[in-house]
DNA sequence: AAGACGTGGGA
DNA sequence: TTCCCAAGTCT
């Protein structure tokens, strides 16, 4: 849950998870649309899948017991060259050293690294593997890890307060604030769309599973077009034939790689006998059930803002 | 190997 | 408002 996540986004759902599905065995045997669903609004949905697909390897081919070493760690679904490295090291006792974005920061820090990210990876590996300490690996990662989150942060570190201040090299050089260089990110480009909300006379809304790979792999999403430089010239992507109105204003969303804006098209009323193929009909009122991203909850949100006495989602 | 892959919180 | 970026992984 915590790759490229903040440990205040993760809070909640890591509760929520632990209650739900306190063992390994426990997670195996569950769905994977009941997991996508708890993991809607976590985003990087590929975890999700990823972590149930571990879980069941994991309870049906090693008898429920994780692997202990950093290689074989690194063989489970979901599992990289930090995360195996953080469990050997955190969960075994072993000597590893992983490296995440605030080891990176530190380290490149205090030995004045000045490649840019991503090339200087493979010498901040190297810095922290000769750094890592034969005992209590674990915990000498977790102590970077939190001088990164506390002390030694992006923007404006905290210097005055860290253990290191007379040993780094960034700081000695005035360099501490602006360490690590990165590449110059790419531009996102703006893609448009127009999604349309079928409400029925029973208060359902109309809701379609996306496919299991790509962006929001698995995700419920109410039918929509697809998203394209300029929006669809005209309504041809309404999932049925019925009076839909376009709604004033667009639902905007950023995601890692391009912008979205979207258009919105209602109608109200629809008889729940007429869903379409490969589609369901989602209760307002119960919508936790369904595995909806943030953008389909603001497109959601969007459409029904006019016939809610309360907020739909409520955080 | 470079690009795909989400979201929310802080500055 | 806008930008940055976080306990990275997969293809």
């Amino acid at each position: 849950m915590l790759q490229q996540t903040t440990v205040a986004a993760v809070g909640p759902y890591y509760v929520a998870f632990l209650k739900r599905w306190p063992t390994v065995e426990a997670l195996a045997a569950a769905p994977v649309e009941e997991v996508m669903s708890a993991w809607a609004g976590l985003g990087y949905y590929s975890r999700a899948r990823n972590l149930h697909a571990c879980a069941r390897h994991v309870a049906h081919n090693l008898g429920g017991k994780f692997p202990d070493t950093e290689e074989s760690l690194r063989a489970l679904p979901g599992v990289g060259p930090y995360t195996a490295s953080a469990i050997a090291a955190i969960a075994f006792a072993k000597r590893a050293a992983p490296v995440d974005g605030n080891i990176e920061r530190v380290l490149a820090r205090l030995y004045a690294v000045r490649e840019p990210l991503p090339g200087a990876k493979p010498a901040l590996r190297a810095l922290a593997q000769e750094l890592a300490p034969k005992e209590r690996a674990g915990d000498f990662a977790q102590a970077m890890m939190d001088l990164g989150a506390m002390i030694c942060t992006p923007k404006a570190p905290d210097c005055a307060n860290c253990p290191w201040t007379e040993d780094c090299m960034g700081r000695a050089l005035g360099l501490a604030s602006v360490l690590p260089y990165r590449d110059a990110k790419a531009v996102r480009p703006l893609r448009r769309g127009a999604a349309f909300v079928v409400i029925s006379t029973d208060d359902e809304v109309l809701l379609r599973r996306r496919p299991p790979k790509g962006l929001l792999g698995g995700m419920h999403e109410p039918p929509m077009s697809a998203w394209e430089v300029d929006f669809p010239a005209n309504a041809r992507a309404a999932p049925l034939k019925a009076a839909f109105r376009k709604l004033p204003g667009l639902v905007r969303h950023g995601f890692t790689h391009f912008e979205l804006e979207l258009e919105v098209y209602r109608v109200e009323g629809v008889a729940t006998s007429a869903a379409p193929p490969a589609t369901e009909w989602a209760p307002l009122r119960d919508l936790k059930r369904f595995a909806l991203p943030t953008v389909m909850k603001k497109v959601i949100a969007h459409a029904t803002a006019d016939r809610d006495a309360g907020p739909l989602f409520k955080r």
